[in-house]
DNA sequence: CGCCACTTTGAATTAGCTCAAATTCCGTGG
DNA sequence: CCACGGAATTTGAGCTAATTCAAAGTGGCG
């Protein structure tokens, strides 16, 4: 699927010994520490800036598309999801957020939300004004870096994601949903050995660019090869005997498509 | 291709009279003023932020994937490629960057850079430390609305390109891409009749998630229809004779993808 | 209990991919 | 200046993964 023509200098020997310690850096820290991490920065967060805390239950908007930008948001708790919309009318769900995200950022540029920002679950939503925000990030610096910590994993997260989209096919970008929400769900110190699909599957595949019978192949041939399983009554619930053995399925199909 | 039933509460309404003033602000900001705009957060960089200027030519990296993060770069000219790698070996283009922008965004959060930044042509780059640009940006709060706009920026882009990979027939993709390119080429002050490819087939294909013999017969296929031209000897230079015609193009194979 | 939305599965279709061959372009060296 | 060779591009011809269309199955909820 891939040429590797893409550039003269971009060959593999990239990804051999000099270079990151970044995956090192990341299995150091447990998941456990992630879920710390994540309470010490909403607690940061708590104290040095002036917020307004909102319940939300599933079906709920944080803000639309179109809306005037004034606030980021701080995900305390639930499942959400962005969905983006343009002129012709095409619409995408283009990212899942969960407990610690931060939301609103794509408005900050030209003063308007994108997109739309929809609660999947119950949960608590932080409403910072961005201006109060930016005035508490002058007496407390560390707000800045946790601000830029955020974007900067979005675009990291988002680059990822058009990535997967383009080069892995149908079954392993599924496998690979599946993987990344049940390591969202554990950096944040939840159960992931049983998850609960808060989607449709026509969402599903409207996420990973592919249309809801795909999908729904894609989990019964995961179902079938046993690395997934559904739990009884009810095909939201999805039960992952082996995050391994998930991960090595997607691994295998991303090695396949490269030859 | 796309199903609908992304939501209840995701309908066409929201695209109409209530909400956005967007498009209104953006078209009163023609591309003088962007131009002028762009000429001016940079004199506020300059004057505000300790930098290094270094000058690059076709080829050079700026930095790599794997790379530890210490600085942003901010570009004063030239044209630069990102390219995302990850761990199976799969790597693609998955953003192209001009005067004005910021890179190396990415590597904030976990320290590393996620990507290399490569020049497609000789030009200048701004280097500023990480630190040093926290520490200005405490003197000068508009500091960091400039780099926060740069940020969000990047987020809307990155979604919207994930939406064309995920919603756009290969036609349209290329189409958009063009016409992308051309308003950026604008924006900045630089000819747009006219317009130099500064990648091969296979990197355009490899940025929009297609074969390099797609994009080819797409290119064919527009020119056919007389949106583009190529320049007599050599198929990197394209004539674009009417913007509008292209735009509709990439417009109309939307509208249709939609039913 | 029955409706409705969601899901699954099958069969036919197709957009885009793969493979292959011909062509053009460009730099390099004679 | 021209000839040559390698890289990029174009175009054609099958092939395949994923889509579309259709029908049946399932579960949740009033």
């Amino acid at each position: 699927m891939l040429q590797d023509a893409v550039s003269p200098q971009s060959n593999s020997y990239r990804l051999g010994s000099p270079a990151p310690p970044a995956g090192a850096v990341r299995q150091r820290a447990d998941n456990v520490s992630f879920s710390q991490q994540i309470a010490q920065t909403l607690d940061l967060i708590d104290a040095a800036v002036p917020l307004h805390r909102r319940m939300v239950r599933a079906g709920d908007c944080i803000y639309q598309a179109g809306e005037r930008f004034g606030s980021l948001y701080v995900l305390n708790s639930g499942f959400f999801k962005i969905v983006n919309l343009n002129a012709d009318g095409r619409e995408q769900v283009t990212g899942l957020k969960f407990r610690g995200d931060w939301i609103g950022l794509d408005g900050i540029a030209d003063g308007y939300h994108a997109c739309d920002a929809i609660a999947m679950d119950t949960g608590e939503v932080w409403v910072i004004r961005y201006d109060a925000f930016l005035e508490a990030a002058v007496r407390a610096p560390a707000l800045l870096r946790v601000l830029h910590a955020a974007m900067s994993c979005e675009i990291a997260h988002d680059r990822n994601a058009l990535m997967s989209v383009c080069t892995l096919p149908a079954d392993a970008r599924v496998a690979e949903f599946l993987r990344h929400w049940v390591e969202s769900l554990a950096k944040r110190g939840m159960r992931t050995d049983e998850i609960t699909l808060r989607m449709t599957r026509a969402e599903i595949g409207n996420y990973l660019g592919m249309t809801l019978e795909t999908v729904s192949r894609a989990l019964s041939r995961l179902a079938r090869d046993g690395v997934i399983a559904f739990v009884e009554k009810g095909r939201r619930e999805v039960r992952i005997p082996d995050l391994q053995a998930l991960a090595g399925f997607a691994q295998r199909y991303a090695a396949a498509s490269l030859h």
